[in-house]
DNA sequence: GACTAACCGAGACGGTACGTCCCGTCTTAAG
DNA sequence: CTTAAGACGGGACGTACCGTCTCGGTTAGTC
């Protein structure tokens, strides 16, 4: 992580290890302010929530917000993280192509009929601003990376999918193509598409090389 | 495209068709904007330029800005796109692997060396602004597809594809992966990268469906 | 006048003589400011007045109150000041001990009913801040010692106090006991007191020397 | 004293007579903090002072200063009170106008010098806050005004000055003169004037009336 | 050759949100 | 019960830009 000037209190406190001294943080607050991110994002949409409009919505002071997110878009994320955190479960059905596909019409489905304007403005904030496309990286994008390929393992481990098939590779494949969709919208995340890309890898690259 | 109540004046005009009478579009201005757009592009950063910046850097008023273009983001469209329109050239070697290597080799090459950031910029306005998303997509996402397009193609043609492969979704899947690491920044676009897709396209796909 | 590195668009127009270019001051903001400022004194106390409150009650953007102002002070200064322009009339009887008692009287009427809370505000804000201090000086201080000087200088010329009367001391003694107690409220500003300074302007110093 | 409802300890204290048990009150924090506002007043000036600014200084709690002071001025006046304790010495050279030019120009000597901007960014708190308005009036000015009271009594018992003269009145008149000019700033506190102020005393109102 | 219309530069305008400062209060654990 | 620490709700600050507006002035084509 690049060196900061000014930590946000939780890296302090995690620096320090036992800080005990001072009023502790307010659960109530923390609650608070993402309550009222997600009401915001869902009445207003991403672009019109403001730290201003969550702090009034959650009858906070701004500088509680400042003093543990570095921006809104941090914000936001961690409400939607938190929202969103136990969906992406990974089916098993002992066939690699059918969980393929099953986890695809999944995500594509959440993108398109709820979550696609929230990652889009969160995808659009890491864009301008390299801190806040760290915390996606690791908070978002990695987590959604292991849940393909731990897919994709386990294909390869029953013979699925060639053991010298680059999983990265495939991965940058299979998630490229859904990223490019969802932000350009030139063509819907459908269940055609969900089958096209389950059968490539599943077809297609189990006999490549 | 959608309906807008407030028309930019080169809409107006080429539905007028005929111009009327008054002082004419200054062209040293329209240049000067450009010119000062990419300057300022350079020396801060997508992130750090702003209309008002452009305007001072341009010696221009404002509205002489607004007057042509929605957004900031526009402007800087068509100044990258101009400062680049010469660049998609598409190889013709006779043999299509070989073609789009060398085609994605130089745009990965251009997108590490020179346009990523402004790439990232434009496309982070346009998850947030559906009307430059439009744009965007006219001007600069079209133009690549159909590079990549006539690629393909002219391999369906050579039956190095089969006429069956869905070219569309390959363009999708070849974009998108490029995308995806250009937007995340997980991985380099290097040039290993482009040999991976274009093996995929050549060897891989040759036998689907 | 100290050397400042921003300088307000009244004092940049003022510099460059003949600044004819962008669109000019809007007088009814100007105005809409002043009354706003006036207002919110009286409705809630010098203390109580922000900028923002002003703005507000203006319909008028913080911005464009900056733009002209230095601070609150100002503003308030400048709105008082034109209230109260033609009020220091200066009484010409005949008799200089006579036109200073009308005259104190005056003043520390107006001071005790209602100018009070308002002169105290303003001096407690230059007491802090240097650049406002000057502009206190300038547009209020200064023009109360002409009018008291008028009253001397007629009281010197008709033989009512010696020539060789030091004007400015006598003047720091009259205005001074009044600030004093304007200040410190130990004691009223009454027709008393403003008997006692003309008898001592008049008799006491008549003789002096 | 105005009625409050929150009493500082120190008077809770002072009404129930005998302290009661827990821990007692920090001497070493209690100096802390003085000390600590008077290092801040001269490092940044008056204005710059805050009492989270005090409190980081003497390493003490924010609340520790709200528990025994209602504000930064009470603190300050509390510091610059002992700092200058034992300087108001009232000459005694058996002659009332000496005795009075001497007083004078120590006084002003000191506000030149030093104590003038801590004077003034306290008399400015006063204006603004009744409440510190009677500590001040309490504390600084009552006991300069009973030394300047001294030196005119014992003038009056020589038969110095008329015993008909309203001595608060000549308070006024001098001390007046002297806030006068150290808020002003419109001429200087130096040797002349105090000259003039005596012999204002010494001469013009010994024979008045 | 004047008229007229649209352009241009400059920059003021109403407005939104920013990120910061500091207020005075509160909530901890430690003494 | 006080203390150091520091989080809290809140108010206002002064700034950055937004997109619009209003000036004086310019530059064509049309009458």
């Amino acid at each position: 992580m690049a060196a900061k000037e000014k930590l946000l209190r939780k890296d302090r406190t995690a620096l320090i290890k036992t800080s005990r001294a001072g009023r502790p943080r307010s659960n109530a607050s923390h609650a608070a302010i993402l309550a009222a991110a997600l009401k915001l994002l869902h009445a207003k949409g991403y672009r019109a929530v403001t730290i201003e409009g969550i702090a009034f919505e959650a009858s906070v002071g701004k500088q509680t917000i400042y003093r543990w997110w570095r921006s809104k878009a941090e914000v936001i994320l961690e409400a939607f993280a938190r929202h969103t955190a136990d969906r992406i479960a990974v089916p098993d059905s002992g066939n690699m192509q059918t969980d393929l596909e099953k986890f695809l019409v999944k995500a594509f489905d959440s993108l398109t009929h709820e979550a696609g304007e929230v990652v889009r403005g969160l995808m659009s904030e890491a864009l301008i601003d390299p801190d806040f496309a760290e915390s996606l990286r690791t908070i978002f994008i990695a987590s959604r990376r292991r849940a393909l390929r731990d897919i994709l393992f386990k294909g390869v481990q029953r013979g699925e999918l060639g053991s010298d098939v680059d999983i990265e590779f495939v991965i940058d494949l299979v998630y490229g193509a859904m990223w490019y969709r969802l932000l350009n919208r030139h063509a819907p995340l459908n269940h055609r598409f969900a089958r096209q890309l389950s059968e490539l890898v599943g077809d297609g690259l189990a006999l490549s090389r």
